[in-house]
DNA sequence: CTGTTAGCGCATTCAC
DNA sequence: GTGAATGCGCTAACAG
């Protein structure tokens, strides 16, 4: 069925069709209603890859994202799903996976469906090798990065002040009246150093010692993040084993965490304490509860799908906004008294 | 940069543009090369909407989804992304909720994309007045309704035998040394009556008396699942004080179940057993870990995907596809002895 | 080996 | 109020 098709049918021309279509005026009423009957009678649909080779816009945003698996990152996607899909647009999402050269590859899948803007969800986003591809391949395209950073004409920001936040959570467990507080690490990337250093700046002025640990692998599937906090909590046990409270990068790895103390021995959060970072379902369900940090990507989200329509639309807006994290205290951290 | 636009850099005419990018034949050797720097210089990408236009193909594939951010949901949709990603085709996976109407509504966005193939993934996308929709506007698109029923030419299915499933988890259960056997149901859907009626079977087969309870409510949350678990349980002891074993229709309901309990000062699995379906991240992390029936559903996604893509190519292939179920044993129903 | 022509489905001038 | 013509970016059939 094309307008074509239609437009014999009700003996008009295809252009006729086409305003009728689109609300436009110009088609006498009479016409109007033969034309909208012959529509529904066969269930007419406009193809939007035509109507966007001539209108120049294809009503697609392209998302993308590590992996969609993550509950935390999927919760996201939903939001900006919904929001995007009132504003007539559809997403695309992809799952890039950990490497640069599969991120530049899905860079190039979106320039290819013309995408009228881009959302990047995840710190790792903000790397020189992709600034180089979006330069070039999105180079007027509206691209806004969710807990990144990147300095480019197009490209929007927006990012939870988790630095500021890991700050606080070390403060948080000293006032609770932890005094040997263990960070562990998740693996590198930019987002991950802010966390840390967070807790440096936490630690010195609390003047305590720092005691790091990076849980050493990476995730092939984001349930490793458990068996990677259970083995690395039991490395910070040997390394201080004076420890009181660990601090863990995500609330995955907190969960791991947990289990291992709890095989150890340790009562949480009577001998020891454990907090996590992200704020997911996991630290909800677990028991005892996990304390966290939300770094806000809900709304972080919600920033960035109203960013991105303002630059759609030619409307500036600030390149850069920041938002304050939150801490959720549970179980885990409060003092047995 | 269009073909054209390449074209007339190179002097030569657009088809022969085309040819290269396409790796056809009958082109010089040396034309080719220059063309192929030409493209590489201007960073070209192809426009898909464009040739899909005159091929008749989108490569695009539609996922449908009452909501992505059910976990279980979610490892599923990446596996089909992640596969057919491979095969050069690009997933718009939406989120429709479990109104009728909006399901509708999406199926209409999947046509006016000009999907090839579509995968919907849930029991609630067998329903009637969406065979009246598939009728109308994806007549000749391959559907593959993944734990869904529906008898149409072009709708193959793929479904886990959870009622074979639930039936063996009574006996599993009674095997354990329980026999007070409650079943937690969830809200009303052709998958979760299917589980109903396993259980009954199960219950009948052993010479139980069947103790069924429909958690109240819907999930405006996946979460939601959790507290309405934990109202749930309490309901069942009240109802069924005698009860020594619940089994969830899923693993939320399961979580939220063991809350409750927990609370209620019962031991599990000395005092009382529980057990869940789908097999999620969720039953390994909670305290005891949680034992469930796995549905198979990332099995069943790549089925989905196999039986799509054949369909695609015009390979027929069986239009119904049963999985067997498999019980996970965990902590939750370790008899203490 | 290469260029010309036509057309995919649609919206948009410009005539009438 | 309506139709004919044009072009979006691309591939394919045909001509040379």
């Amino acid at each position: 069925m094309t307008i074509y098709d239609i437009a014999e049918k009700a003996g008009v021309s295809a252009s006729t069709v086409s305003r009728v279509i689109n609300d436009k005026p110009g088609v006498g009423e009479k016409t109007r209603r033969k034309i909208r009957k012959l529509l529904e009678e066969y269930h007419y649909t406009p193809d939007i890859a035509a109507r966007g080779l001539v209108m120049q816009s294809s009503r697609i945003i392209g998302i993308l994202i590590e992996d969609i698996r993550v509950s935390h990152h999927t919760d996201a996607i939903y939001r900006i799903e919904q929001d995007m899909s009132e504003h007539g647009y559809t997403c695309i999402t992809l799952s890039t996976g950990a490497e640069p050269e599969k991120k530049q590859a899905y860079i190039r899948i979106l320039e290819q469906r013309k995408v009228e803007g881009v959302i990047m969800i995840g710190s790792m986003f903000g790397e020189d090798s992709l600034k180089e591809e979006i330069l070039q391949h999105l180079a007027d395209t509206p691209v806004v990065l969710v807990n990144g950073d990147m300095d480019l004409p197009n490209v929007y920001c927006v990012i939870a002040d988790e630095e500021r936040g890991t700050e606080e959570c070390v403060s948080y467990l000293v006032r609770k009246g932890y005094r040997q507080i263990s960070y562990m690490k998740d693996a590198e990337s930019p987002s991950n150093n802010r966390k840390l250093s967070g807790y440096r700046t936490g630690i010195l002025k609390n003047g305590l010692k720092e005691q790091i640990f990076q849980a050493p692998g990476k995730d092939t599937n984001p349930q490793d993040s458990v068996d990677r906090g259970y083995a690395a909590a039991q490395e910070i046990l040997n390394l201080y084993p004076g420890t009181d409270a660990i601090l863990c990068g995500t609330d995955m790895l907190g969960v791991g965490c947990m289990h291992y103390l709890r095989e150890a021995g340790r009562e949480i959060p009577g001998d020891i304490a454990v907090m996590g970072v992200d704020n997911t379902i996991f630290g909800k369900i677990v028991t005892p509860t996990l304390s966290t940090l939300d770094n806000k990507l809900e709304e972080s989200c919600q920033n960035a799908v109203r960013i991105l329509l303002e630059a759609i639309d030619g409307r500036s807006s600030s390149r850069k906004v920041i938002l304050p994290t939150e801490i959720i205290g549970r179980e885990s951290t409060a003092v047995s008294s």
